[in-house]
DNA sequence: GTTTTTTGCCTAGTAGGACTAGGCTGGCAC
DNA sequence: GTGCCAGCCTAGTCCTACTAGGCAAAAAAC
């Protein structure tokens, strides 16, 4: 019998694109089988559990989505890193829906602090130098964006948006400048 | 054979109970039968199938919800208004995780429109009538305020703040800081 | 180049969830 | 009382996750 050639990085690519296709939730390993023309069984010499697909699609959205940014933040400063950051993540978001769900299941301790999370964390870090802010109110301000980002992100993907015609890109542009000013100005009133 | 005495509502309201216990994706219509003492096929009398069960939940979560932001919003007004409104949100996110999670589930829109969502978008508006905002600045406003919510308190729940020992309830507090800030000087920049 | 070991895949199984078809029955309408 | 039907049942199908143990292809040892 010939081989199929799995390996981890393709299955967690397969699994990846899978997630983009039909939903995280049902990125079964059945379904992956199946893919790679070979029994469910197999997989698992892979392949711990089926949780830990999703944890490994988590963990290339996050390398995938620090280098987009990484490369949108090069030579940006201030509202021009903002925006740049803010439109990869959105972008991102958009592009690999299931990607980005899978983002949000939360990893154990080592694995987070050993995941492309921290590049995140450094770069949002990066951006508000440009606003000149110490702690605590860098972390404040950090959490604020991020919670702006990923806010808006998945309630424009669940739908959150959709009972009022405006453009979304019109309100998100506002958001933007609005966090802007904010960050401007912190600490706030 | 004594019969189990379910109905539609005893089963949401468990389910809903449930749901906060071991996360909406653990919500299973066996679990549930088993509860009730009842065999799992017998709940397809008073349910369509699995997903229906998480539709009842979010429409639960939703009318509670928007319950508790009205009482929290009465004879306030302005930042007061925004305040008690993002930690009725906040708190009922904390105090019931599985209804908030099973809240994002999108619904189709005849159901959405029929939902308590209304109640919630009405609402939103009114607190922002305290900033004498006119369209489409107040819609971008509403999405704005809606994302820094559902941003922060999904994030804080899965995680995303756990890093950074700075407390969570004083970065929240900056942030509706920051928000009505940004509000107050609509549009920004 | 043959032998040994490892590894990648297999079959065969268990267990549990979603859901359907069709049967029995307790309690209501009349 | 007779009939009806809602509310529960059993029994079955199909799917997924996951384990144990077998076999053969490829890689390593000699």
């Amino acid at each position: 019998m010939a081989r199929a050639g799995v390996t981890a990085e393709r299955l967690t690519l397969a699994a990846a694109e899978l997630a983009d296709e039909v939903g995280v939730e049902n990125v079964t390993v059945a379904a992956l089988a199946r893919q790679f023309g070979v029994k469910d069984a197999s997989l698992y010499f892979h392949l711990r559990n089926a949780h830990e697909l999703r944890v490994r699609i988590a963990l290339l959205a996050l390398a995938e989505l620090a280098d987009r940014v990484a490369d949108a933040l090069a030579g940006r400063a201030g509202k021009d890193a903002l925006v740049a950051f803010a439109n990869a993540y959105r972008d991102y978001a958009r592009e690999h829906p299931g990607r980005y769900a899978a983002m949000q299941i939360d990893l154990d301790p080592e694995t987070a602090a050993a995941s492309a999370g921290v590049r995140h964390a450094e770069m949002t870090r990066a951006i508000l130098r440009g606003y000149r802010l110490s702690e605590p109110d860098q972390t404040d301000a950090v959490r604020m964006m991020h919670s702006t980002f990923h806010g808006f992100v998945s309630l424009e993907r669940t739908g959150g948006f959709r009972h009022t015609p405006r453009p979304t890109d019109d309100s998100w542009s506002r958001a933007l400048d609005a966090l802007d000013a904010v960050l401007t100005n912190w600490p706030p009133r």
